[in-house]
DNA sequence: AGCACGCCGACT
DNA sequence: GTCGGCGTGCTC
């Protein structure tokens, strides 16, 4: 018998399935998808990998055999469907598909350690060192090499006089705690009491308590009743308990606090959404539901969450930032309780382990959680529920470059289950699938008929002819005035796209940039650094221009921390918080923040787009969008969607209380249609006007795109790989389909040309959906398996299909 | 990724 | 003449 085995160490150079022969011993154990330990290259080193197929056929070159079936870990089949699926999709390898199915740390290590085979007689000074060691147990490897022993060791390898042993282990180990348990009821307690000798006073106090709960973490009881093992050793030795290991669940942030059960009775219009993903469960039906800010898709997630389980089966839950777990998990675990887990890349390695063991043995019902979790390995998967599924987000930037939309609806059809997609502000592009794939859902009432906010639109090309040269506009002042008068609460969104603040001359235009990089460095003014946002390159404030010297010196621009100290200087008495990247790096200080805002402690909310996306704060009355157009320039064809998005998102934060909302968006242009569609809150009006302008100009739905990034450190070297790639694609793409069949754009340089001291070039290929098949074995052939005909050595290929942006 | 092979320049 | 630089290619 014969195994087809996928490699997960080593990454790009070997990326397929190598063949080895299976032993006797293994034949009846050895499964699809169990992990296995091989011998591999010249060395034979032991390395891990996933088991892709069985097959009798012996293969035409020589093979070697399986070391080990790790038993207990595994693929499921459809795991494998979908590693494959991810591969064939995105172009990465089969480790890069693998590593995303399994949580980090479950990587075996290896551990080497040496033992006696036979007496024997040392002969040197290290010999008789070793001898001394060993003779005790195994030896640690590590421990030979600290010693300076390893030669003398492998000397005495070679003479048998030592054996190797080679041992794999699980990084991640389940943590264990001591849990006492009673075998005592409590009618017997008196009798068992009137047994123990008068001065066991501790041994009965922990017998009372001991009937009261019947089990008990031991550290936990020896705390509370002041009491060591010794007090207990008798007790066990009577039969009354005894001692047993649990299993500690690392619980992520959220998954605590009291469980309320609570539920909302469902409106009309939610019951009716509920109704039709409701009597498709067990279809590989996929909805999208459009519904306003603030229409209670919650509440219908959670009416669905709870019919999933009720029938035994597992949902997962997307929301588009680490950011917003805790408030979903948090309404979830009210009503829920303990079987709730939470997935996302910060959780720590024990956590994510611990996550993926209860999710796999379906103690956990209801996974939520960012991109990541759509891989969470539930057995059985019942429903998908995506939350602000227009996010960019879900899209992954780095490989495997999986957009999860994609990943949800093969998972959907996969496993035969629904897939819901929430938006009030849909993609262009999901939108469009509601002719094909999507089921068209709709709320268009906010929850409990709270009206939507009243949006004002000031022009500040206007506000300029009137001498107003500030950031804000006459109306907004005013209303921020009323809401700090009324101790209400203000939100502020200022977009910095476009807007980095940096360091530069006045005198001769110096700009001070990143020497490895090519981009302007953004000044910080907490500590007075300027920052590459590229790599970790920081120096700090030079007073003057290293250039021609003058003094005039200064940082440039307008970033959140600036328009933070405008606000002070304006509203003085106003307590202001800023909420950006910059002060949410801190593990914990998004939480701080957002806190603060609930107790009322901070009258004005300034923010980035972390602002726009999901918050919920009940006395919010007022949104301020400063600079709504700022998003509008960059050059990207998602420009304008994105734009209206923002707005969007961003007026839906006013008014979800008790209160009405107001919301004021400033521009310099506000006759486009992407500001006037958030004015009116009319999706269908933009939508109109968009979609207009992607078939005009050739952008998705209407074509597919895929991005190429050539990399390396020599310039000239990337720059011919370049256009030796352009020429080698498009010699290929008009022998497989035709030369007008595929748009080439490029090669030209990146946005950004430099990066780490590497070169960045990059193709853009625009095409028809219906010739993607063909694109990819194209792409595939040309730069990864032709790579190196193609580009020199030095040149890295990053494939981004479907991206969705182009920078 | 590691490891060997191999083809060039600087040394015992 | 050989030691070692690392560019190239292979690993079931």
């Amino acid at each position: 018998m014969f195994v087809k085995v996928l490699l997960t160490r080593n990454t790009k150079a070997i990326d397929m399935a190598f063949t080895y022969h299976v032993s006797k011993e293994f034949e009846s154990i050895i499964r699809k998808g169990h992990k296995v330990i091989v011998p591999f290259g010249k060395g034979d080193s032991l390395q891990e990998g996933y088991v892709l197929e069985l097959t009798d056929q012996a293969p035409v070159h020589k093979t070697k055999d399986i070391y080990q079936i790790i038993e207990d870990v595994f693929l499921t089949l459809k795991q494998l469907e979908g590693i494959q699926w991810l591969r064939d999709t995105y172009l990465c390898t089969y480790s890069e598909a693998i590593q995303v199915f399994v949580p980090p740390g479950s990587r075996l290590i290896k551990k080497v350690t040496y033992e006696m085979s036979k007496d024997f007689e040392a002969t040197s000074e290290n010999q008789e060192k070793i001898y001394q060691l060993i003779k005790e147990g195994p030896v640690d490897e590590e421990v030979l090499k600290n010693t300076q022993l390893m030669s003398t060791a492998l000397s005495l390898l070679k003479s048998k006089k030592i054996k190797k042993k080679v041992n794999f282990q699980q990084k991640v180990k389940t943590t264990y705690k001591k849990i006492v348990l009673c075998h005592l009821e409590k009618k017997d307690l008196e009798d068992a009491l009137s047994q123990l000798s008068k001065v066991a006073v501790k041994q009965s106090r922990v017998l009372e308590f001991m009937t009261e709960v019947s089990a008990y973490p031991y550290t936990d009881l020896a705390r509370e009743l002041n009491i060591n093992k010794s007090t207990l050793k008798p007790l066990v030795k009577m039969g009354y308990i005894t001692f047993a290991d649990q299993e500690v669940m690392r619980r992520p942030e959220g998954i605590r606090g009291g469980v309320s059960k609570f539920k909302f009775p469902l409106s009309p219009a939610q019951n009716q959404v509920f109704q039709q993903v409701a009597c498709n469960f067990n279809k590989d039906k996929k909805f999208l539901l459009q519904g306003v800010t603030g229409s209670g898709k919650t509440e219908v997630y959670m009416a669905l969450a709870e019919k999933v389980v009720a029938s035994g089966k597992q949902v997962i839950i997307l929301v588009p930032e680490i950011a917003l777990t805790p408030q979903m998990v948090g309404k979830f675990y009210k009503r829920f309780g303990h079987n709730i887990g939470v997935v996302h890349s910060k959780l720590s390695m024990g956590e994510r382990f611990d996550q993926y063991n209860s999710i796999m043995s379906s103690d956990i019902k209801i996974v939520i959680g960012a991109r990541s979790a759509i891989f969470a390995p539930c057995n059985d998967l019942g429903l998908i529920i995506i939350d602000e599924a227009h996010e960019s987000t879900y899209k992954s930037d780095s490989n495997p470059r999986y957009n999860t939309l994609e990943v949800a609806e093969f998972l959907s059809s996969q496993n035969n289950v629904p897939l819901l997609l929430a938006s009030a502000t849909p993609s262009v592009t999901t939108y469009f699938q509601t002719h094909s794939t999507y089921d068209l859902l709709k709320l268009d009432q906010r929850f409990n008929q709270k009206p939507l906010p009243k949006v004002h639109l000031v022009d500040m090309k206007e506000e300029l002819i009137q001498g107003n040269k500030t950031i804000f506009s006459e109306l907004l002042s005013e209303k921020i005035e009323d809401r700090l008068n009324k101790k209400e609460q203000i939100i502020l969104f200022f977009n910095k796209k476009g807007f980095a603040s940096f360091v530069s001359c006045r005198n001769c235009g110096y700009v001070v940039k990143c020497p490895r990089c090519d981009v302007s460095l953004t000044y910080h003014h907490a500590s007075q650094e300027s920052k590459c946002s590229y790599c970790d390159y920081k120096i700090k404030i030079q007073s003057h221009c290293p250039v021609c010297k003058s003094s005039y010196f200064k940082y440039f621009g307008s970033g959140t921390e600036k328009v933070e100290s405008l606000i002070k200087e304006r509203f003085p008495g106003a307590k202001v918080a800023r909420l950006d990247s910059e002060t949410t790096s801190k593990k914990g200080s998004l939480e701080a923040i957002i806190s603060s805002v609930e107790n009322q402690e901070v009258d004005i909310l300034l923010g980035t787009q972390m602002v726009a996306k999901g918050l919920d704060f009940e006395k919010v009355t007022l949104v301020g969008a400063l600079s709504a157009d700022m998003s509008l320039n960059i050059p990207d064809y998602l420009a304008s969607e994105k734009t209206f998005q923002l707005l969007t998102q961003v007026a839906g934060r006013a008014g979800r209380g008790a209160l009405e909302g107001e919301v004021v968006i400033q521009t310099y242009t506000p006759e486009h249609f992407a500001i006037q569609g958030s004015v009116s809150q009319d999706y269908d009006a933009f939508y109109r006007e968009e979609i207009k302008i992607r078939e005009a100009y050739g952008y998705p739905p209407f074509v597919e795109l895929a991005n190429l990034v050539i990399v390396g450190p020599n310039e000239k070297r990337t720059i011919d790989s370049a256009f030796n790639l352009h020429r080698e694609l498009k010699r290929f793409i008009k022998k497989g389909l035709s030369e007008e069949a595929v748009e080439i754009l490029g090669p030209n340089p990146c946005i950004i040309q430099k990066i780490n001291h590497k070169y960045r070039w990059q193709i853009i290929l625009k095409f028809d959906k219906m010739d993607l098949e063909r694109l990819r074995n194209i792409i595939h052939y040309v730069c990864i398996k032709h790579k190196k005909q193609v580009v020199t050595s030095d040149v890295y290929i990053g494939i981004n299909m479907s991206p969705l942006n182009l920078l």
